[in-house]
DNA sequence: CAGTGTGAAAGTCTTCACAGCT
DNA sequence: AGCTGTGAAGACTTTCACACTG
């Protein structure tokens, strides 16, 4: 059965299936089941089986599934079984934080550069990345093919950076100001705010 | 009509209700109106007057809502009309971006500590606090009568620190390491993974 | 007249339960 | 026997459309 028309809280749900099967794959698993995968993200095994359903038939039937070969399949179905150049724009600590985690690497993005408008920034060394200046922004995307960026700037400067980034080529941001950002029909856009969280959580804490 | 049995997708959406009316705010609007709303979140009218109808009737017919009526009743349900002390397990770089992070006080949040395993990292300065010894955590959320924790350690250890933090009486856990904690079920638990938004973007970018 | 609050309708998502394969 | 893949049922969510109010 070929991928038409997948509801989008299934892709969601994708990457944490690719989570699971990693963290299974880790304690050496070579064959998993739709309950076992269930059970470690807190979810119904139907579930699953029914989200995979959607982009083909992956298990054997009696047996369960092959954890590599469910792991290739996903990333393949998500176009990530390649990796992604991704720059980061905000070189404060938000950004700072995002160029320094070692978890992007293994999961199919690596940073190719950091950028900051401020001169002050400019120069400073985050790991081993030298902040730039926001000015060679563009060259740097057009020359590794940059086609996402994590955006940590200040909620006032953001939609004039994704207006600049759109502009580059880029077409997949992850936002971490608590705007709503104004992007094409062609480029995706996701939002981080932790502070939404927190206070989602109290109201249940009172 | 009282609130009683309100939808967690529901209760989810009063956060980002609250983060338009800031804004709304800010650019000086003393009235605004459910349309208003959703343009500035990108979603329907009715869906927002049909998520506050859960809750009472806060505005008037013809006219719209207060603006800051609005904020403080929605701060209300969402138990933000008071601060709530947090502590920030993890002084790597994502617990240092979180303390440093400013826009957590005007937003009911105040970080009270930040707590490390690692003995080479206590002590050191992050913003105004010190690192603590893990050995500290227990009394300070006594003290404190702390109720969140923001979770920034490495994944094989973030099970044992939430045992932890929940026995010390930590009621909300914001988790930053990729794997699903267990909790009793009076703790709420809430996820932040960036990659997993990059990677649910990627399907679409192709 | 503009804009809320809300039943009812439409649409979407999850769960059930079982045929069928290994 | 054990487990997948899937229609059909059930649960939940959004949207519609309008009575009502200031």
């Amino acid at each position: 059965m070929a991928a038409k028309e997948v509801p989008d809280i299934v892709v969601a749900r994708l990457p944490l299936y690719l989570r699971a099967l990693s963290a299974l794959q880790g304690d050496g698993r070579i064959v998993t089941s739709s309950h076992e995968i269930a059970d470690w993200l807190g979810m119904t095994s139907a579930q699953i089986r029914k989200d995979l359903s959607h982009f083909g038939e992956f298990g054997k039937q009696g047996t369960g599934y092959s954890v590599s070969g469910l792991i290739q399949r996903i990333k393949v179905i998500l176009h990530i079984d390649h990796e992604w150049s991704v720059v980061v724009i905000g070189a404060g600590s938000i950004g700072r934080a995002i160029t320094h985690y070692t978890g992007f690497v293994d999961r199919g993005f690596r940073v190719r550069g950091i950028f900051d408008a401020d001169p002050l920034k400019v120069g400073l060394l985050i790991g081993t990345h030298e902040v730039q200046p926001m000015e060679h922004l563009t060259e740097l995307v057009h020359r590794h093919q940059v086609r996402v960026a994590v955006l940590a700037v200040p909620g006032y400067v953001a939609q004039s950076v994704t207006d600049l980034l759109v502009l580059s080529g880029v077409r997949a941001i992850l936002n971490y100001a608590p705007v709503n950002l104004h992007v094409p029909a062609d480029v995706r856009v996701e939002n981080i705010d932790p502070v939404l969280h927190l206070q989602h959580m109290m109201y249940y804490i009172g």
